[in-house]
DNA sequence: GTCGATTTGTAGCGTTCTGCAACGTATCAC
DNA sequence: GTGATACGTTGCAGAACGCTACAAATCGAC
């Protein structure tokens, strides 16, 4: 509950400025007058203060084909990233990501087995400081943000528990900002996803949106509500593989029976299959083209399961669409019909009625964005509170 | 997205210390300035025009067993109230409630039958006229709420399905304004509760809560999420009573099988307890009194029906506390240790091992204070919007 | 190609609100 | 009573935005 003072208004103002352009990618000045019902002049100080700090640029406009003086286009400048980290099972990825939201380059860098803690910092380190003369000669890096398959604490970025990789109360942000020299966030990675098709993918605008993604290891999600992500008190909501949806003595990851992860899986569509692994892509081909009643009756009962989690989900927090990624896409893809009516039987007409359910649209790049997305929040937030046009501090040395 | 000006600060620092002042009932012009951050020069601006406007007043204060010169102490003003109304199956009650929660006035208007629209209209419209009196000599009416066992749509009040009413598609707010001539405002009764428990009672200064009530309709619930109210897109959230419990054939009033709703009920209670009816706190007081088999057998199969739901709105949400209220208390009180555990077992260590369970602690107040809390809103964003002045009737001040 | 209409950038001024510093005042402890 | 402390009050300065007037750039009509 804090009261805001003349410092504030500006700190607001260009916050709202540079979210603007972070996520149209570019408009004009006058188009930001009349989005932000501010004064021309407000605004013209407002560009002139981020084009000081680097962090838009002006250009001519090309064709208007309208009548006056034509307004000049601000965009992000593309100087402007983030470094974004995914540690996985069996690789960690780690990318450069503009303001933008274009991924300048990304590097996958395969593990052999699981990685711990530190091979995952170390590697994350690594490649980042093998990047390091192109980041001080052509970029200015905002801070790093992670995106991790398990649950996080939200204010300092430690790893609660995250199954797959075997982490228990590992401080993963405070390590790898001790190995770069970089701030660094880290969230859930279906958080983070969620975030990021809801500004660049299939929930641009919208401000109550579900996600759900289907991986190797299982469901994940997040949420958008009242046109913020929700994390719960410490992070750990939008934990949608772990609901009830049968009571089936299946157990899922955690341990409990009868969930949404339990019933829902991707082994099992690839095995009825016959196939030994499979892209996201490739799964979807191979379940549209397989005529195979078994592979049929397989893909009914998920689809089912699925659309009891869902309708529950619909029914708490009446969202506008639902996004699903991952295997889940590709059961929406084979059969929409039979999920919309399976969710339709399990829900309450109005808050389903007016509910979209879309496919991710962002692909591969999807938790490179949402990550970054992370790192960029504190400078959308308050453009003015870093130092301008100052790259980021000192490489520490490693643990 | 909205810049912000001049105007937008003073409004904003007005709203921040009438809402101080109105959630915390009362506090001095210093901790006024603590906890916002403003300046004493400004605080004491601030509550000027607030006083100035009839809102809050200020008093000396009594014993500070404290060095210094003792602040005044700023309250909301007791002739601010709103009204709220609360249409039930059996009843209309209508309320009074002043700006610091004291409900001053309620009046139950008990039906033959469950009431029409426009009975439900006139009801109120006719208890309201009957006070009109006092209302106009003593108090300042900010609007009405209405806090409606149903469905709302949230920007226009209008009663989307209220089940146990019979009631779909009717335009209760606009029908009641006409009525009245006061400014009105519907939401859906549980999430008025959420509302009102947790800024007047057991979820006081908590981010993040999900609110379940049991009444003699079925369950319905409300949450917090990241510290405000969420209605989903269309103010339909909250509907953790058609939430999936079980496999079995149960219905509820929706007609979905297997849900919270159709497996926890109060009727059930009542019936193995061999009761024709009691209120909330008879209902307690039996289950724990009783010590036969079949009412302990029916209790653990509520209880570990509700605990399904609880878990997975836990992993979805996050949330600090969970307020169970009606009934669904009653479960609470008499084997909170079974619904812990029970609820554990569903639920993911993380997320849960930090849930707070707590019974409602508003009684028979909760949805008079939540629909005026409703009304009470508007002015709380902006206590500069409504036209300044005195209320009618007030002693001329002194000189 | 010139002229008018339209739209927007630019510059200077005024308004409004908050912060700050100095001073006044009420309470407590001794 | 006296000093210390905390807070209210007053006057002034600074910061940010809106407004107005003017300049510039484009389109369309003739």
């Amino acid at each position: 509950m804090q009261g805001s003072s003349h410092d504030d208004v500006r700190r607001h103002n260009l916050s709202v400025v540079l979210r603007l352009v972070h996520r149209s990618g570019a408009a004009s000045r006058s188009q930001l007058t009349r989005v932000t019902g501010l004064n021309r002049s407000t605004i013209a100080a407002l560009v002139a203060e981020l084009v000081d700090r680097g962090l838009v640029v002006e250009r001519e406009p090309s064709s208007t084909n309208q009548v006056g003086r034509p307004s000049p286009i601000v965009s992000v400048s593309e100087q402007v990233v983030a470094l974004a980290v995914n540690p996985e099972i069996d690789a960690v990825t780690i990318g450069i990501v503009g303001l933008d939201g274009q991924v300048h380059r990304r590097v996958r860098y395969p593990t052999d087995q699981s990685p711990s803690v530190l091979e995952a910092v170390n590697i994350a380190a690594a490649v980042i400081d093998g990047m390091r003369g192109e980041l001080e000669a052509r970029f200015k890096v905002v801070g790093i943000g992670v995106a991790v398959p398990g649950l996080v604490r939200a204010h300092d970025g430690l790893v609660r528990h995250a199954p797959h990789l075997g982490w228990i109360d590992e401080p993963l942000a405070e390590m790898l900002e001790a190995a770069t020299g970089y701030p660094v966030l880290a969230a859930n990675d279906a958080s983070l996803g969620a975030m990021a098709e809801r500004f660049f993918g299939a929930g641009k605008g919208i401000t109550d949106l579900i996600y759900l993604n289907g991986g190797a290891s299982g469901i994940g999600g997040g949420m958008i509500v009242g046109g913020a992500p929700a994390g719960g008190i410490a992070g750990y909501a939008g934990e949608f593989g772990h609901t009830r949806v049968s009571d089936s003595e299946r157990v899922d990851s955690a341990g409990i029976r009868g969930t949404l992860e339990a019933e829902v899986t991707r082994r099992e569509l690839l095995e009825v299959l016959g196939l030994a692994g499979a892209d996201a892509d490739e799964l979807e081909q191979a379940l549209r083209a397989s005529t195979s009643p078994e592979v049929r009756a397989e893909v009914n009962r998920q689809i089912d399961h699925l659309a009891v989690a869902l309708a529950g989900a619909i029914n708490i927090l009446n969202p506008q669409v639902v996004v699903l990624g991952g295997f889940l896409a590709a059961l929406l893809a084979v059969d929409a019909d039979r999920l919309r009516s399976a969710v339709a039987k399990h829900s309450l007409d109005a808050a389903f009625g007016t509910v979209r359910l879309s496919a991710a649209e962002l692909g591969s790049n999807l938790l490179m964005i949402g990550a970054a997305e992370l790192a960029f929040e504190g400078l959308l937030d308050d453009p003015a509170g870093l130092p301008a046009g100052v790259p980021a501090g000192t490489p520490a040395e490693s643990p």
